[in-house]
RNA sequence: CGGGGAGUGGCGCAGUCUGGUAGCGCACCCGGCUGGGGGCCGGGCGGUCGCAGGUUCAAAUCCUGUCUCCCCGACCA
C-alpha cells in the first residue's frame, strides 16, 4: 500500500503558532494539508485520501437516489448571474478574459445548471431529475479561518433536483433527507439535522446537517426530538426562557456549537424563472421546473471527524474516513529479523487488500508511535524484537489507546487477514 | 468592514527599545552509538531578517509607504 520511508506525510511537533481550533492544527501537524494563502489550502495525500473517502460515501448515496454524476465548470459567463440578480454578491469572484468578457468563479452552480436544464428539458416527461457534480466553489469570504473549516476554495458535492410541481420537489427533498441521513450516519460523526433559515435564497423550507464540535461556527439548539438552529428555536413560539437557559414544552434546550457540513433547500421556481428553464405539462401548459439545491462539503466532514474525536495524542479517525486502516510499525534497524517479520506482514496485508501504511523509516520506536497516534488509523500493529519472542503482532487500537489481543505472527496469511478484518468490524 | 496581533532558514522562537552586516531548539545531511515511547555524541548544509523607498560611515534594528498572515466581531449561497 505505501512505506512511510518514501510517502508524502510531512509530520511536526508543533502547531502553527497562529492556529486555534483542534482540526486546524492537528490536520497541519499531521500532515494532511498545508495552507497556500489565507483561505487557500493543499491536500497533502494522506489529507486527500481521506478527503476522498468522504466523497466516495456521498457518491453513492446520491447514486443510490437516482442523481447522475456530471461536472460544470467554475469559469463563467457572467450572464446568466445577472440574470438571477446574484452578479451583485459580494463574495462573489469576478474577472474578465483578455477581450474584456465579464467571468466569475462559481461560489455554486445554481446559475450554470438551470441554463442547461432551461436548454434541454422541454417535457413533464423529462422530468422529474437529479443531477450533482463535486465541483471546487470559489467565495471571496470576507474572512475566512480555522484552517479547512471555512476557505475560500473548497470542494463541494452539490446536487440540483427538477420536479414539474411543489409535490415533486418534496419527494425529491425528501430522497436528499434520506441519502444525507445515511451519508452523515456512514461518516460516523456525531451529527443533527437541523430546521435552518432559508436566508437569502427564499425557498419553501431548509434543512441543515450539523455536527457539534469546539470550532464550530454556529449555535444549534437540541432538546429531545427537537434539534434547531438557534435562530430559528428563538422565533418558535413554544422556547421560552427558563434560568440562564431556555426550553421547549418543558424541556431544557442544550445549546451547541456545531460545524455546517450540509444543508438542503427547497428552491422553489426562484431560479428557474429568470433564467427560462419551462416545460409543457400535459395539457400543453408552459410552466416553470420546480427545483431543490442539496450542498455537502467533504472537507467539513473530515474536519469535523478530527474535531469530534481528536484526544491529546492526535487524530482518531471513524473507521470509514481513516486514510489507512492499518498504520504498521516496524521496530528495528532494516536488515534484522523483526524487521524482516514486519516485512512480511506488511506484504501480506497490501496483498490481501488492506490499507496499511507501514513504517519503514529508519526512526526510533517512540517517533514512530507518536506519529501513528497523530494520524490517527483506527489499528496499529506493531512488530519488533519482542514480537519475535512471543510470536505475536501487538494491536492497538487507536480509539481510546487501547491494546487488542494481540495475532498471531506467521500464521497461514488468510487466517491473519480474517483477525484483521474482523477487528476491522469491530472499530467505531 | 471594525478591533487586536504578527511577518527573522522547513517548523517554533530570540535579537528590534539602547543601529555595528544574524542566533537558539526541532527538522535536514554525514559519521558513530542506541534501538519498545519523539534517545545520545561529533561534524555539517541552509536565512540578508515580507517588499519598496528613506535616514546613516553602517539598518533585522530608526522613518515612510506597501504587501501578507492570524485572532475576535460583523458577515456567512
Amino acid at each position: 500500500m505505501a512505506r512511510l520511508s518514501n510517502y508524502l506525510l510531512p509530520t511536526e511537533k508543533e502547531a502553527p503558532a497562529d492556529a486555534e481550533a483542534v482540526s486546524h492544527k492537528l490536520m497541519v501537524r499531521a500532515g494532511l494539508v498545508r495552507q497556500m494563502g489565507t483561505g487557500m489550502w493543499t491536500w497533502l495525500p494522506a489529507g486527500w485520501r481521506v478527503h476522498q473517502r468522504a466523497v466516495a460515501i456521498i457518491r453513492e448515496e446520491m447514486d443510490a437516489i437516482g442523481a447522475q454524476e456530471m461536472l460544470m465548470p467554475v469559469l463563467q459567463p457572467a450572464e446568466p448571474w445577472r440574470k438571477t440578480g446574484r452578479l451583485e454578491i459580494e463574495e462573489l469572484f469576478k474577472l474578465h478574459d483578455r477581450k474584456g468578457s465579464e467571468l466569475v468563479l462559481a461560489m455554486t452552480h445554481e446559475e450554470a445548471v438551470t441554463y442547461h436544464i432551461a436548454q434541454t428539458v422541454r417535457s413533464y416527461r423529462d422530468l422529474p431529475l437529479i443531477v450533482y457534480h463535486v465541483q471546487v466553489k470559489e467565495r471571496d469570504e470576507p474572512r475566512p479561518r480555522a484552517g479547512v473549516l471555512r476557505t475560500r476554495e473548497f470542494v463541494m458535492k452539490d446536487s440540483y433536483s427538477f420536479d414539474r410541481d411543489q409535490d415533486g420537489l418534496q419527494q425529491s427533498y425528501e430522497l436528499h433527507v434520506g441519502a444525507y441521513d445515511r451519508i452523515m450516519q456512514r461518516t460516523g460523526l456525531r451529527f443533527y439535522r437541523v430546521e435552518s433559515d432559508v436566508g437569502m435564497m427564499g425557498g419553501l423550507g431548509a434543512h441543515e446537517y450539523m455536527a457539534p464540535c469546539a470550532a464550530g461556527e454556529d449555535q444549534i439548539a437540541i432538546a429531545p426530538g427537537y434539534a434547531a438552529n438557534l435562530e430559528v428555536a428563538l422565533r418558535n413560539a413554544d422556547v421560552r426562557q427558563a434560568g440562564d437557559g431556555y426550553e421547549l414544552a418543558g424541556q431544557q434546550l442544550t445549546i451547541e456549537p456545531a460545524i455546517e457540513i450540509g444543508n438542503i433547500f427547497k428552491l422553489g421556481t426562484r431560479y428557474s424563472e429568470p433564467l427560462g428553464a419551462r416545460y409543457l405539462d400535459e395539457n400543453g401548459s408552459d410552466l416553470p421546473v420546480w427545483m431543490g439545491s442539496y450542498g455537502i462539503g467533504p472537507a467539513r466532514i473530515v474536519a469535523a471527524a478530527v474535531e469530534q474525536f481528536a484526544d491529546e495524542r492526535g487524530i482518531s479517525w471513524p473507521a470509514a474516513l481513516a486514510p489507512f486502516a492499518v498504520h504498521l510499525v516496524g521496530i528495528g534497524r532494516a536488515g534484522t529479523p523483526e524487521r524482516d517479520a514486519a516485512e512480511g506482514l506488511y506484504a501480506t496485508l497490501s496483498e490481501g487488500g488492506v490499507e496499511v501504511l507501514y513504517d519503514d523509516r529508519d526512526a526510533g520506536p517512540g517517533e514512530k508511535f507518536a506519529d501513528a497516534e497523530l494520524l490517527g488509523a483506527p489499528l496499529r500493529l506493531t512488530v519488533g524484537p519482542r514480537s519475535l519472542e512471543s510470536g505475536e503482532i501487538e494491536v492497538q487500537v487507536r480509539r481510546g489507546l487501547a491494546d487488542a489481543p494481540p495475532l498471531a505472527l506467521g500464521g497461514e496469511p488468510q487466517q491473519l487477514l480474517r483477525a484483521v478484518d474482523e477487528l476491522w468490524q469491530s472499530l467505531p
